[in-house]
DNA sequence: TCTGGGGTCCTCTCTCAA
DNA sequence: TCTGTTGAGAGAGGACCC
């Protein structure tokens, strides 16, 4: 809406378009038809038929996000990033220089409202989590006759946590979703209040002594963990569902290796290296199963990584037709650390790696790749520039057959 | 046929070594 | 020498978040 104006005020979706796309987002028009996030594409649709459906911006909302997180780094130096829009400040640092945290938070949203555009709410309050349920709170909220705007920032006074808290639905809680939800229905539990007054030796018992206890705490509004401004990536992966089931062997073998490649591009470029590779495959019943292995040393190259995930495969031999394949790369350490142990003994995949890099950075990522990639598109359905939510509407002029 | 893609964290099971 | 215990690490799966 902010590059297109034209878009205010209608239902606007932002996902994958196919038969198998999902919604990433949309806007508060489109969620009065009751749609939502994670909703399937052609659900979606039904509901409302003359929603504008557009294709994801990856790196325009990475570009906004960089602007964004400058300014919250404008008020304090400890921000926690948790995704492209969230992030956690402690602004206790902040206070004697720019006042109050609800005045922060004021001006926070004030900035960002006129350096970019974009609308945003904030919450304030003691602990991480209680400030995220605020801010969720102060966000605009659809209804049937439109949006109805939010308070734009709310603020929780110490001491006040518990009344805020305990009325609301237990599954606006971080770590509560549809399963836990399901458990926690049998006690009868609804409400934050409802789960606070169960016993703890009951809540670890039915969902697992981490959760029980993490769950406890909150709902009596407990939460020690501070911000943490530079948390390293765990794990680097691609996934990718195709708009049909594969079924062609070499077919897979293929796109084992190009999502391989891709994955290992990245670890390089954030200088990790990894020592496990995890394959993922989701067959055209929707099970899904993954099969992993561990290398005595960490790696970066595209080459190892396709090779273990490869190696994967086939010990799979999955018969079946094939929806989505997956490789991630985890146990991630330095990637400095690794080149003196591993350099010499792959054959010289170090220096050609560092050589691919080098040819990608100056003519572009498709200008050199694994000759198993040679002179085809793959099973690459998805248009340029449509890199998440899953396959665009069906093109026939780039058929599964590759 | 309705179910994406980027992740994190937890639990269970198995194996192996001390 | 045999048996049981324990703890670490690997591997698989599931729940959850944005």
């Amino acid at each position: 809406m902010v590059e297109d104006p034209s878009l205010r005020g209608k239902p606007v979706i932002v996902g994958g378009s196919g038969s198998r796309g999902v919604v990433a987002s949309c806007s508060y028009e489109a969620r009065a038809f009751g749609i939502h996030s994670a909703m399937p594409s052609v659900q979606a649709k039904r509901l409302c038929p003359h929603a504008i459906f557009l294709h994801g911006r990856h790196d325009l909302y990475g570009a906004y996000s960089a602007r964004i997180h400058e300014i919250f780094r404008a008020f304090t130096p400890l921000v926690e990033s948790i995704s492209l829009d969230e992030a956690f400040l402690d602004v206790a640092g902040a206070i004697r220089l720019f006042g109050t945290a609800p005045r922060i938070a004021a001006a926070i949203r004030e900035r960002v409202a006129s350096d970019l555009g974009l609308n945003c709410a904030v919450g304030v309050a003691t602990t991480k989590f209680i400030a995220k349920l605020a801010s969720r709170a102060a966000k605009p909220r659809a209804t049937e006759a439109g949006p109805l705007p939010g308070a734009g920032v709310l603020v929780i006074e110490p001491g006040t946590e518990l009344a805020f808290l305990h009325p609301l639905p237990v599954e606006e809680l971080w770590g509560v979703g549809p399963a836990t939800s399901r458990r926690l229905e049998r006690f009868g539990v609804t409400t934050v209040g409802d789960l606070a007054a169960i016993p703890l030796a009951s809540l670890t018992t039915t969902l697992g002594a981490a959760a029980g206890r993490h769950l406890h705490d909150l709902a009596w509004g407990r939460d020690e963990r501070a911000v943490e401004p530079d948390r390293r990536a765990k794990s680097i992966g691609h996934e990718e569902t195709y708009a049909r089931d594969v079924t062609d062997h070499d077919d897979v073998r293929r796109e084992v290796v190009r999502l391989a490649d891709s994955a290992a591009r990245r670890v390089r470029a954030a200088r990790l290296a990894g020592r496990t590779v995890t394959l993922k495959v989701r067959f055209g019943d929707f099970s899904t199963i993954t099969r992993s292995h561990t290398f005595a040393v960490p790696t970066d190259t595209g080459h190892d990584v396709a090779t273990a995930a490869i190696g994967l495969l086939d010990h799979i031999g999955a018969p079946r037709g094939i929806r989505l394949l997956g490789v991630t790369v985890s146990n991630l350490s330095d990637g400095r650390a690794r080149q003196l142990s591993f350099a010499d003994a792959d054959g010289g995949w170090q220096e050609a790696t560092r050589a691919v890099d080098e040819i990608r950075l100056r003519f572009g990522t498709g200008a050199v790749g694994p000759a198993t990639l040679a002179g085809r598109d793959g099973l690459r359905v998805k248009r340029d520039g449509d890199t998440q939510w899953g396959p665009s509407a069906d093109d026939p002029e780039r058929s599964s057959q590759g």
